[in-house]
DNA sequence: GCTCATTTTTTCGAGCTTCGAAAAAAAGAA
DNA sequence: TTCTTTTTTTCGAAGCTCGAAAAAATGAGC
């Protein structure tokens, strides 16, 4: 099953190491890469060499002296920024929102703008990305860029493959193939993730100690999303972007919940579940799926004020939160956690009843030491997310394999 | 952080290819393993000369004629099975079962006892495993053979380096480090591996189609396990061995589980806990861990004949199991089931209410096309499994890396 | 029984790759 | 100005895989 290693992938694979040490480190001298790398000092001088030939790494120009030792002084290399583009779109309810970004990671061109997404037909919805993107382009900082890849992250699920919206709350309809149609337009690769794996991307690039090998973003919104990332990699489902943590079963029989089931955690969780219960709304109801956010936040401002059923809303999102990290630690053994997304405002309501559950839970049973993070606004770190991913697919796919050589020029007689 | 590959490692990487196909194979020719890794004949053929001269492959003997085609025959290679020798030790509640198997998997002394492994002290624990080593070892068959490795199956979690059993339902007894203990005794060595990992090894090892990339184990037993393979290896935690699919919670604060916690799936469909619950025993109730295989049989024969309690307990350790698999499945996608253990004899009183449970959950929703598998006994699983787990360790970790060179023999000068 | 066709396996040289040692380069220290 | 120290490059050696060609081993056909 594993696949060979052919004497040709072993440059290739090197060349990736280098491309994506100096991405981490943002600068880094050769003696650095290769202390990361493992690899021998020669073979980074040649490697390196290599990049910088091909224009896709460079020497820092504005050398700080830094720490001014004996000795000849290193070398800081750098991305260059010139070496790729990438755009970057955001797809969530309502709401549609892209960015360029340079190889370096800094965004050069950017728009943003509401739409109705649940009245648009899978082809206006297309049709709408397409021209956001030539907005994008259009736009003076762009001018003369060649664009590498698209990368979209999209609320709800994908296939394994990453080129299909399989299904999504932001929309009625199901299996929206965005990969072909965008690739059609613009020529370039499309891939669709999920937005929370693009938050746990996110925040594994911005890595403390805490988030390091082993940790869970959980996205506290309209609906509930997790992103997780194993051993250091971002994990997805096998067949679908998976990590669906929300529509783990939290009370059997319990409330409805938009997916049509009923004691998802997000029935207790979501946005909407807080404001049902608040509302003192019957479980089998749903309302629409506009909720304003301000209601939320006023239905906290109360709750923090009183003892009540907006109070108790978030005591019952707490406990359905706690039991499901529960039982996700269970698998998975507890990790670090980051609550994103406006839901993680109201982080004092939550807690304590989070915890109370949590502890009540075999896998949350030594949980008690685990801090949570929050992060209550989700966007920058999606977008954040989607454009290391789109860059790294570069990195690893494009870039490591290297020029073709001139074999192409010589060719033709 | 991924570690870069060293010139060394290419050839190391490609024998360990070439062992690991000849052993998923059984028998293969050279043209076979060049098709399947992907490698050059040129390479195969250099390969497989060196594995052949140092012992570890060999040509096959009693060549089969088979299709007797046109052309110079395929040789036939296989494993040697005097290249190395292991000793698997599966250490269940009360149980003790040891083998030492050859490089090809054949069993060649066995050796199984009972003991009570609730009252034995860590010490005596090590002390009965050591002395079952020493037993076989002793036995004419495994006479001369040197051993290069122990593998344990435990029941119960060990930490992520496979050393110490950190908590078990066989023993009151938490932290165990069994590795240390044998490894000073007999000098190779030791990992401590988990029983139902192991079965899910033993199933992808004879994997079939159904069971190819993904694909879970639950064990149905005294307690619930549950081994996982994802994308090909299998999942262990991230901190333990992970997988804890009994003490997921199915009903916050319901009936009292063996890990002192309330609601776990275990509490609802373990064994112990049909029979408490077809006993009309209360769920506050923890009976003895030694609970007689012959009564679960026994309940499940009344259940079978007419309606009553001992039907409602199968129902409820069905629902349990449906509502955490669709937990499970919203996490990591649908894949297929195979149940294991004796409460997979009991398959028939559970499938209806574990379907049912399934298909009312969002991971479950398309599930209905999922078959489930059946296999009573684990014995021959856990032992298949953790001597699969020891080989392809050897295998990786000894062979590839090759004889290193008559450099030994010529230095001291 | 002999020759030819076919398939498998080995041999051999070319082309990469990495590595270690030594050399070169670039700065501060004296 | 010379010496030290550190970084970077250069260069030859050794190892690996690959493709092409050769060798080996057998059935098919006459």
């Amino acid at each position: 099953m594993p696949v060979a290693i052919r004497h040709d992938d072993l440059r290739k694979r090197n060349r990736a190491m280098v491309i994506s040490s100096v991405r981490r480190a943002g600068q880094a001298s050769r003696t650095e890469i290769a202390a990361v790398t493992g690899l021998s000092h020669s073979t980074i001088s040649s490697i390196s060499a290599d990049l910088i030939g091909e224009g896709i790494l460079q020497e820092t120009k504005d050398a700080e002296p830094a720490a001014t030792r004996r000795g000849r002084p290193q070398v800081a290399i750098e991305l260059n920024p010139e070496a790729a583009t990438v755009v970057t779109i955001v797809l969530l309810y309502n709401l549609l929102a892209g960015c360029v970004v340079d190889f370096a990671g800094t965004a050069i061109a950017g728009n943003a703008g509401k739409l109705t997404t649940a009245e648009l037909s899978p082809e206006a919805l297309v049709c709408r990305c397409v021209g956001l993107v030539e907005a994008m382009l259009a736009q003076p900082a762009v001018a003369g860029r060649r664009i590498d890849r698209i990368t979209f992250a999209v609320q709800g699920t994908t296939d394994a493959a990453r080129r299909v919206m399989l299904w999504s709350p932001i929309t009625p309809h199901g299996h929206i193939d965005l990969a072909t149609g965008i690739e059609a337009a613009f020529g370039v690769p499309v891939t669709v993730e999920n937005d929370c794996n693009m938050i746990a991307v996110a925040l594994q690039s911005t890595a403390t100690a805490r988030r390091h090998h082993d940790f869970i973003a959980v996205l506290l919104s309209h609906g509930i999303g997790m992103g997780l990332v194993l051993d250091g990699r971002p994990f997805t489902g096998t067949h679908t972007s998976g990590g669906e943590f929300g529509h783990m079963v939290y009370l059997p029989g319990g409330a409805l919940c938009r997916c049509g089931q009923r004691g998802c955690i997000e029935a207790y969780a979501g946005n909407y579940a807080i404001a049902r219960f608040a509302r003192g709304q019957s479980e089998d109801e749903l309302s629409a799926d506009d909720l304003d956010i301000r209601e939320i936040a006023a239905i906290g401002d109360v709750a923090r004020r009183s003892e009540g059923r907006e109070r108790e809303a978030f005591r019952r999102a707490g406990a359905a939160l706690g039991y499901g990290l529960g039982s996700l630690f269970a698998l998975i053994d507890p990790a670090p956690v980051t609550l994103v997304g406006d839901g993680a405002a109201a982080f004092d309501l939550i807690e304590p009843a989070m915890r109370a559950a949590l502890a009540s839970t075999a896998g949350g049973r030594h949980a008690d030491a685990i801090t949570f993070d929050t992060e209550p606004d989700e966007m920058p770190l999606i977008e954040l997310g989607c454009a290391m991913r789109a860059l790294t697919q570069i990195d690893q796919e494009v870039l490591a394999a290297g020029v073709p050589a001139q074999a192409e020029a010589v060719e033709p007689a």
